[in-house]
Parts: C-alpha cells; sequence; structure tokens
DNA sequence: CCGGATCCTATTGGATACTG
DNA sequence: CAGTATCCAATAGGATCCGG
C-alpha cells in the first residue's frame, strides 16, 4: 500500500494513512448507507474524477476497508467489517461539520447519501425511544427521503411520499419540503412553528405539529 | 477561507472542508494535549514542511479552530471552545487507526503528543472509576510519560519519573519501558504477564502486578 | 534562536477523452 | 457501465533565507 506516510507511529497518524486523502471519507460515508455500484459512487460524487475514484476504490481496498463484489452481472462496493468501523468517526465528523454549515454555495448540492447520514449524526436514539413510531417523507433540494423511527432505530430510504404506499412500507405521517435553513430547526435556532411560518419547511402533508417531533428527533446542540 | 470544496452541501463535506487537509488533523491532535509554540508543533511534526505548518496555521485561525496567542515574549496556538469539539473526532479517528497499527517502520517516531492521544482514545474511565489511584512512568521509544488516573479522571505529562518527584506530583506506582508491541497488550491480544516474559515491557520500578491493572485501563477491543 | 517567508522541484489531484 | 489514459493545474516536500 505504502499510501503517503506521516513518519509517526501512532492511531490517529495510521487512521489518516487509510481515509485521509481527498474524497476517501466521502466514498465510506457514502458506502455506510449502502452497498453501491461504480457510477452511484460516481453520481453521489459529482465533483470527483473518474480516475480519482477509481484509485481510491483500489486503496480502500487494498487496505481492507472496502470489498468488491461481483453481484449477478454488476459490481459493487461495500464495507468490510472494519471499514464499518469508521461510522462513529464519520459520524463525528459530520456532526462536528454540520455546525459550521453556513448557507450552500452556488454549485453545492445535496445527495441523498450525504442526507441520510446527516440525518443520522442528529438522530437522538434515546429521545425517539419516548416518542410513538413515525414516517417522515422529506425533501431538501433533489434529495427525496422517506425517514421513519421506530422506537430508537432510524431507517432511511430514498424516494418519497409516492413510492412508500407501493412499496408497502406504511403510511407517511407527515411529507415535507425544506429549504436550507432547516439546518437551523435541528441545530434548535429555529423552532418549528416559526420554521413553517417563515416558508423554511414547507408541509406537504400530516399535522404540522409532528414537525416538533421532528425537530426533538433530529438535533444537534450548537 | 475558500478551501478546496466538494461541491456537496452536508456535514461531512464541511467537516472536510475544514479539516480534511493534509496534516489539519495532527496539528489539531497535538493541540488537544495543549497551547504549543510554533516551533514545538514543527518538532512533533518532524516531516512537516515549514510552509505547509505556516498555510495550516492560517487556515486553521480563519476557521475559528485555533486561536493565536502572544504569551508574553512567545506565541502560542491554541484551540478555541469549537476546535476542541474535535476531540471525538480525533479519539474515534485514532481508536479506529491504532487497530489496524502494525510494527513501526524505520523511519517512524512516536512523539509524545501522539501517545498522549493514544493513551486516551483507549482510556476506558467506567474501568478506572473502580481501581485506586495510579501513577505510571512509562517510555516509549523517545516518548517518556507521566500518566496519572484518579478515578474517572486522566492526565498524561511529559517526563517520566525523574521529574515527577521533583514536581510534587507524588510517586510512580509503576515505572515501565515498552517496545511497539505494547499496542498488543492495549488491544487485548497479549497478557500482561506475557507481556513482561517476552520482553515487550520491561519493569523499571513498582510491582509487576500493576502492570494488569495499566492493561484494564487502557484498552481498545480488536 | 524563534517564527516564519521564499524558491524550486516532485507528487497529486482535476478535467476530459477514450476503451473493453 | 466500469473503468484507463493523458495532460495540465494545484499542492506538498525540501532547502534556504530573513527579520525581530
Amino acid at each position: 500500500m505504502a499510501a503517503r506516510d506521516y513518519g509517526q507511529y501512532g492511531g490517529v497518524t495510521r487512521g489518516l494513512e487509510l481515509v485521509g486523502e481527498r474524497w476517501a471519507l466521502l466514498i465510506v460515508r457514502d458506502l455506510l448507507v449502502g452497498p453501491r455500484r461504480y457510477g452511484e459512487l460516481a453520481a453521489g460524487l459529482a465533483r470527483i474524477p473518474s480516475n480519482i475514484l477509481a484509485a481510491r476504490l483500489k486503496e480502500l481496498q487494498a487496505a481492507g476497508i472496502i470489498r468488491r463484489v461481483p453481484h449477478s452481472r454488476v459490481i459493487v462496493y461495500e464495507l468490510t467489517p472494519y471499514g464499518r468501523e469508521l461510522e462513529p468517526v464519520v459520524l463525528a465528523l459530520g456532526a462536528w461539520g454540520f455546525k459550521a454549515l453556513g448557507d450552500p454555495r452556488a454549485e453545492q448540492v445535496i445527495t441523498p447519501d450525504s442526507m441520510t447520514m446527516d440525518l443520522r449524526t442528529a438522530f437522538r436514539a434515546h429521545v425517539a425511544e419516548t416518542l410513538p413510531a413515525t414516517a417522515y417523507a422529506a425533501r431538501f433540494g433533489e434529495a427525496e427521503l422517506l425517514i421513519r423511527v421506530d422506537g430508537s432505530s432510524l431507517d432511511v430510504t430514498r424516494g418519497g411520499s409516492s413510492l412508500d404506499v407501493a412499496r408497502g412500507d406504511g403510511p407517511v405521517d407527515l411529507a415535507f419540503a425544506a429549504g436550507p435553513d432547516i439546518r437551523r430547526l435541528i441545530l434548535g435556532e429555529l423552532a418549528p412553528e416559526r420554521a413553517i411560518e417563515t416558508g423554511v419547511v414547507e408541509v406537504l402533508r400530516g399535522r404540522r405539529a409532528l414537525l416538533t417531533r421532528f425537530a426533538s428527533t433530529f438535533h444537534l446542540a450548537a
């Protein structure tokens, strides 16, 4: 492997040797959501050059972090058990970075996978446990997600309100479209009612009061 | 600032924009141990080019992660509160990377700051709480550390057994020198008695049985 | 000395085109 | 679709120099 090293012997240094290269941790982030094909990774990481994606996949594979699995005619990449152990790292970094989010710049997009991981970082299992099971359909920019909270477990899948019924996933309790300022709701800087009043969140279906439940389920202290 | 961006809007991406550049997180790691001068950082990060260190310090400062403090004739860099919130990220990455450590390569050194952070990642506060307060003096390669565990709190400082008495820090219960295979003790792959028998750990002073206490205080599951 | 700034070279990463 | 190949721009590395 011999990735670019730092000349030091220690845990952090070793970690950076393995996943410190540009784009590497974003590939891991997307694979934490689920196995992905080469083209799906390329689509989710819109600006990654193809050669860099190919190089990172090889390095991550050599490091035992991901696995290349031929899966009935198509090839998918998935995390190994050791790769999955990066989840706390990605969540911690995501939580920290989330607090430094400003308004999106013109070229910035929101991908379903990145949004899914952001929801996971903000998910408070111990709070959710005390609330009734709830299904949300949420649209953030282009990304449309189906978010199911049941007890202390969270399940986020792609596609929104139109798909869930066809899949027999049960009804959605609250469907909404949100602008980027929804981060302020999650950071506790914006009250749910205010979010609706100011148009940050547009409720498409369901009781608006459920947005309060959403806000207490998904929360990051600023 | 306008660090190299990824064209995505999300927590992980934002985090990587701020601390994803080469060397950045290692600077943060060392500053988590305590404020450091430019020269101390350069010494701890032996292979960092001077221009890169200077560039990173400016970027981290612009991002509100560190602060440049003139401190009676000398300048020290220290973390801001927001920078200190990177501790979980560094610890998580360190714990993950620690498990992938092999034997040190020829050019690799162990620095006191990196060793200190490795001990912090492996520290089990809830176990330490159940044990008597203990002071260890440990030498790993060049790095000599004084490790004080008291209840659920851990304090690691530089310098070894010779200094502690002069500083009035109380006596050291166990002093030892360890080779890199001590990582296997921390990973639970090597029993304390075996570590002593095989020379991985050389007890210099104190009851050898205390190494068992050390091993249960500092532990990372493989 | 300490805390950098400057210069130059060696590697990496980025954009795009191309192939099995 | 799943990558390679090529070429250019941006960074990192290393040595040296400079001002307080």
